[in-house]
DNA sequence: AGCACGCCGACT
DNA sequence: GTCGGCGTGCTC
């Protein structure tokens, strides 16, 4: 078993294949599957991963490898299949796939650099670009005026030779540690000794005779008061070392966690939770699906499941939408499993999050708590897998590859005999549809366990208050109530449905909307920087002061950002204390936790927020939920726009009374009829499952049907219509005569960084060999991917269909 | 993808 | 001659 077959870090389609290379003796004992390497690639130097070893190749003269990167595998031998199925189902490439399952900074980085042999005559440009040194950066070259021709030249003779380089960027951090360098009793001379003006250095001293053990530097300078100028001193009179520690960056101190119990189960949590014990003592595989109403405890059961499985030696994953958006959450995880559990989410730093995957890589927890790519976690004893939320659409990654985690958590599960359970109170369809069948095993939890009802919701119809004179984004039914609200000293959530609407500039003369000039969508206006911006691109323009088009200076701008409700409200309730939370308010790191918590302490009357507040969150003075449109994303061109119009309208409304205060909940609306809007207002989720499944079965969606979306976009209109035309062809002329393939249909966003994109959209219920005919055309037109810029890109099981 | 090599037209 | 642009083919 001397030769490693290699999956080299090369995004290429011809490279997608593993290459063979010899282990050379230093690293025969060593080298295992899963870990990276170093290997010559023609002329350069690329990291790779070794799947696979065997004793013989088909090819004669195989190079060696050059390095090896890792003292354990950073892949176990169920993430390497995982990823090799990852990819083949997501139609990606392997290195593609096995990066996504690693944190950021163990991607290497490649550099080039040049080196001048010694006692080589060097032309005078080159002399002095190196100007004395032996070995530059290659960048170097590229950014002086010096011509190619002329580094080229003396590569041939022999007087510079270049160097590949392959860099990884981990980081360790370290602090600095202080401890004291002689016996006791000799710090007690020396502090005897010390002159009577050192008070501070005495203290230092004393401080040592008293704990003779290292501190953290800046802990230690922190406990007495003062700083590194009386440390300095004493270190160089030896009386004290300073040293360096690694340690891991902790985004949570686990201190600050308050220890908390398991709580007693309701019945219907007893019920709930008995499936999912028994597969975890079976240790069979099973996808339980928990429909449980907002407010039913679904938590509490994730908690005690994962105890069990604790209990066992075994590990625990849970999914969360974006755990940035659940504090509480993290803190009663925390609470629970305290040291015990990583944290991962896109919040962390690239070292942060690398810490916290190294502590599950090393077996140093049981549980982790994060977003999408915590499906990955290197854990090697998985005893359950749970994601919450289940419904959320930011499981499934939108860029390659393009997974959903829910799928790679199935497979995972199989793969360890344990449970996968799925947590919401507004499935998915297709979810649902698999528990009625009898796939997935069904729990529910219909019962708060507060044991109080679900807050009432009534339907203001905005039409009715623009026929009545009311002009304001807010109706009279909401004002009023909101105003009682504050007045009994309770708080009120707001919620913008903002997807769909934003802030466009419309001139009132002509209707002249201006536009983004590189892709075909109104510009969004930015008061505070008086811009106009392409949320697509990175365009933006000064407001116009007149209108391009007819220069009239009846130029507005229109839809309703948070901002503009935000200014609104202060004008209808003066008094009230608003929190405004958006992308802008919350981009800062901790912005969003804090505001969550001025809200909590109750130093506001009225959260207001886009999407982002309606999910996880729980205060206990929360009375009154508004939403201000609902029926913003119902016109979106999406199949599944209704039924997340109903599960963002049923979240929203669990915000309100969860604890001893009843809630209720105003919905304002253009379309008071709609079903998803009616029915989330009654919370019947099983009669709008009933008739959205109606609407999927006759327009042939999900779950009646699998879809995949190809996107094929270039600068050329023309060309991208043929291109998606011949595609259209080919896949007719193989699918079954079940399957329906539409196009070339142009994307809703139809040019994009000046860039035209057509699409063919699959519906199919049974086409196995679909992946090989879609390979088959990015085969067939891989010439014109490379050479003329041609874009083209798949996505199997699509959520968006931009 | 990224690189080398080689061909060819253009220019001091 | 020499420079640089581009097309081609290879990577264990």
């Amino acid at each position: 078993m001397n030769i490693a077959k290699v999956i080299v870090d090369v995004q290429a389609k011809e490279i997608n294949q593993t290459f063979d290379y010899l282990i050379p003796d230093r690293f025969k004992d060593i080298l295992s599957l899963g870990m990276r390497v170093i290997v010559p690639f023609g002329p350069r130097k690329i990291s790779g991963f070794v799947v696979g070893k065997a004793s013989s190749s088909s090819f004669s003269n195989l190079k060696e490898i050059v390095d090896v990167l890792d003292l354990t595998p950073v892949l176990t031998g169920e993430l390497l299949q995982l990823g090799k199925w990852v990819a083949e189902d997501t139609l990606t490439l392997y290195i593609t796939a096995y990066q996504a399952m690693l944190p950021q900074v163990l991607k290497s980085q490649y550099k080039k650099e040049l080196i001048r042999t010694e006692g080589a005559e060097l032309p005078p440009e080159l002399e002095h670009l190196f100007a004395g040194r032996d070995i530059i950066a290659y960048e170097e070259f590229e950014h002086s005026t010096i011509r190619y021709s002329q580094l080229q030249k003396a590569i041939q003779v022999g007087s510079i030779s270049v160097n590949y380089i392959v860099k990884s960027k981990i980081t360790k951090k370290q602090i600095s540690m202080i401890r004291p360098a002689k016996e006791e009793h000799l710090l007690e001379e020396a502090y005897l000794e010390m002159p009577k003006q050192a008070n501070k250095q005495r203290e230092l001293l004393a401080y040592f005779i008293q704990h003779p053990k290292e501190i953290e530097q800046s802990k230690l300078l922190n406990l007495l008061g003062t700083t590194r100028s009386t440390l300095k001193p004493l270190l160089d009179k030896g009386l004290l070392t300073a040293f360096k520690s690694e340690v891991y960056r902790n985004p949570y101190n686990d201190d600050a966690f308050e220890k908390t119990y398991p709580l007693d189960l309701t019945d219907q949590q007893k019920q709930a939770i008995a499936p999912i014990k028994e597969n975890i003592a079976q240790e069979k595989h099973n996808v339980v699906l928990l429909h449980g109403i907002t407010g039913s405890g679904k938590t509490e059961v994730y908690l005690q499941a994962i105890q069990d499985v604790i209990e066992k030696g075994k590990e625990a994953i849970l999914l969360v939408p974006e755990i940035a958006l659940t504090p509480q959450m993290v803190k009663r995880f925390k609470g629970r499993f305290g040291a015990n559990v990583a944290v991962m989410h896109s919040a962390l730093s690239n070292g942060e999050k690398y810490d916290e995957w190294r502590k599950i890589h090393r077996k140093e927890v049981k549980v982790v708590v994060g977003a999408r790519s915590a499906i990955f976690a290197p854990f090697e004893n998985i005893g359950i897998i749970i994601i919450d939320e289940e419904h959320e659409t930011t499981y499934k990654q939108e860029d390659q590859p393009r997974y959903h985690a829910r799928d790679v958590a199935i497979k995972r599960g199989q793969y360890y005999n344990c449970p996968v359970v799925l947590g919401s109170a507004t499935p998915t369809l297709e979810s649902f549809a698999r528990a009625k069948k009898g796939v997935y095993e069904l729990a529910t939890l219909d019962k708060r366990t507060n044991n109080q009802d679900m807050p009432e919701v009534s339907i203001v119809d905005m039409r009715e208050e623009l026929h009545a004179g009311n002009r304001t984004m807010f109706s009279r039914a909401l004002k009023e109530k909101m105003e009682q609200a504050i007045s009994r000293g309770e708080q009120i959530v707001l919620l913008l449905n903002r997807r769909g609407y934003s802030t466009f500039v419309m001139c009132r003369d002509c209707g002249h909307v201006t536009e983004c000039p590189h892709c075909d969508i109104a510009l969004t206006y930015h008061k505070n920087s008086n811009l106009l911006k392409c949320h697509y691109c990175s365009y933006e323009e000064r407001m116009p002061t007149e209108c391009p088009s007819c220069t009239s200076d009846l130029i507005r701008y229109f839809g309703t950002g948070t901002q503009r409700v935000e200014e609104a409200l202060t004008q209808l309730l003066p008094e009230a204390r608003v929190i405004r939370m958006d992308v802008d308010t919350t981009r800062r790191k901790g912005a969003h936790e804090k505001l969550l918590k001025q809200f909590a302490d109750k130093e506001a009357d009225i959260l207001l927020g886009t999407q982002m507040i309606a999910k996880g969150l729980d205060f206990e003075n929360v009375t009154l939920v508004g939403v201000l449109t609902a029926d913003s994303m119902l016109h979106l061109p999406d199949f599944r726009s209704s039924e997340k119009t109903f599960q963002l309208l049923t979240q929203v409304s669990g915000r309100a009374g969860r604890h001893e205060l009843t809630g209720e909940v105003v919905v304002q609306t253009y379309t008071p009829d709609h079903y998803s809007i009616e029915l989330a207002s009654k919370y019947d989720f099983s009669e709008f499952f009933k008739q959205e499944m109606k609407m999927r079965r006759t327009f042939h969606y999900p779950p009646y049907f699998f879809l995949a979306l190809i996107t094929v976009s270039h600068t050329n209109q023309v060309k991208v219509v043929q291109v998606t035309q011949n595609i259209v062809q080919t896949l007719l002329s193989q699918v079954n005569n079940e399957t329906v393939v539409l196009g070339p249909t142009p994307s809703p966003i139809t040019r994009m960084k000046d860039r035209y994109r057509y699409q063919c959209m699959i519906k199919y219920r049974n086409e196995p060999q679909l992946r090989l005919y879609i390979q088959q055309i990015l085969e067939q037109f891989q010439d014109e991917v490379r050479k003329e810029d041609l874009l083209i890109t798949v996505d199997m099981q699509p959520y968006h269909l931009m």
